[in-house]
DNA sequence: GCAAATGTCGCCGTTTGA
DNA sequence: CGGATCAAACGGCGACAT
């Protein structure tokens, strides 16, 4: 048995996506630049071998801004932001597309070169990951910086890491000095450095549970840790209300989980313009169509099937609404997820033009296991044995 | 008019099977 | 066989995250 805290730390690149693109075109170093919006134009190599760059006020359409640099960010341009309103604070920024194969590549370099130092690892997607340090020897400043350096050799890039006893508090401080920052703090500096926080920096408290602590006049992680039980109760639920509490003081138990497996998989996509069910039938079903065999194609690349196939529509007044089946066995056959999808379809009332459309395969299993369901040569969905046995 | 893509989790009401 | 009960699965949906 171990009583001894854990030292837990947060890994977060800086400004991942805007970075890898500066490795690429180190003349944009200093410069506002954004990534993001949809197919926008790659920069033209120019006869002189410069380039010529897009700039925000030449975009046209309704994609996000992914990342921005630190230069961007001053002019108030930040992620998930429409690239359209981030045009308007700085036309004269620069436009870059995103390219997640590059991303993908720098991911693994910095998570590779993090294993060689600290192998007990928890993903938390392409640009962050938690580090369980607690097993290894040594000073955990001089361990932190050998990672940061190791980062850096890898890839070029820098990072910002927090080290704590838990996750949700070295997730709260890798935040605090970015960017190429490192924080260490323990249970002792929870008054100084996370009290005075508003509630939205703890890791589980998004838009809606701030917007209504808000509204009970807490606005940062002491007035939470200070707030009656009962208030938080009757405005949020036991449970919720619990891990408000506990996360307020800076308590979290979690374990950094070096393996899992993923639990859906889908592809979605959001039209150039709103699409009318009737009218623009055929696009639509184009497009469905794809969407499933992308999930299928995924699912057999990954070695998956999956047994809940589920859509989700997203309408012009931004209103989403998602319809699952539950097949009798699983599969990763375009044919039977598009049959499958296009019942959950059925189910879904078109009154309004659509802006979005997604396809998801969910319960999913391993591939080299057995029985798959194929399509039928007649196109009916596939019954199981227990569902004949009922006719 | 404008707000991506992908994924996880929790809650809740309903259905189903024992 | 009807009814009561309980757990698991299902389906919908919202919140949250990167």
């Amino acid at each position: 048995m171990n009583i001894l805290p854990r030292r837990i730390a947060h890994l977060d690149m800086d400004a991942f996506y805007a970075s890898v693109e500066l490795l690429r075109y180190p003349e944009l170093r200093g410069l506002p630049v954004v990534i993001g919006g949809r197919r926008c134009d790659q920069p033209e190599l120019l006869a002189d071998g410069s380039r010529r760059f897009a700039r925000l006020r030449d975009y046209v359409g309704r994609g996000v801004v992914t990342t921005s640099t630190y230069e961007a960010r001053a002019l108030g341009v930040f992620s998930g932001m429409g690239v359209m309103k981030a045009a308007q604070l700085a036309p004269e920024a620069i436009l870059l597309p995103v390219d997640f194969d590059a991303y993908r590549r720098y991911s693994r370099l910095f998570k590779a070169a993090v294993a060689e130092i600290a192998p007990e690892i928890e993903d938390r997607g392409i640009d962050e990951i938690y580090i369980d340090l607690s097993g290894l020897p040594g000073d955990t400043l001089e361990l932190a910086q050998r990672i940061k350096q190791a980062v850096k050799d890898a890839t070029g890039l820098s990072c910002s890491i927090g080290i704590s006893p838990n996750k949700l508090l070295s997730k709260i401080c890798s935040d605090l000095e970015k960017p190429d920052g490192l924080t260490l703090l323990d249970e002792s500096d929870i008054p100084q450095r996370i009290w005075p926080l508003p509630v939205r920096k703890i890791n589980g408290i998004g838009p809606k549970a701030g917007e209504k602590l808000a509204a009970l006049g807490i606005a940062t992680i002491g007035q939470l840790a200070n707030a009656e039980p009962a208030l938080l109760q009757d405005n949020f639920g036991r449970s919720y209300a619990e891990w408000l509490h506990e996360a307020s003081h800076g308590i979290d138990q979690r374990p950094v989980v070096t393996h899992s497996e993923p639990k859906s998989i889908s592809r979605e996509t959001t039209f150039e313009r709103d699409l009318h069910p009737r009218r623009d039938r055929a696009a639509l079903s184009a497009v469905f169509t794809a969407l499933c065999s992308q999930v299928a194609a995924d699912l057999q690349r990954k070695g998956y099937l999956g047994r809940t196939i589920g859509i989700k529509l997203r309408f012009e007044d931004f209103r989403t609404v998602t319809r699952d089946l539950t097949l009798p066995g699983p599969t990763a056959d375009p044919a039977v997820i598009r049959r499958a999808a296009g019942e959950c379809l059925r189910r879904v009332p078109l009154e309004q033009k659509l802006r979005l459309l997604g396809v998801r395969a969910s319960a999913l299993s391993s591939s080299s296991a057995p029985q798959a369901i194929t399509a039928s040569p007649q196109g009916e969905l596939p019954l199981s044995a227990t569902a004949r046995c009922q006719r």
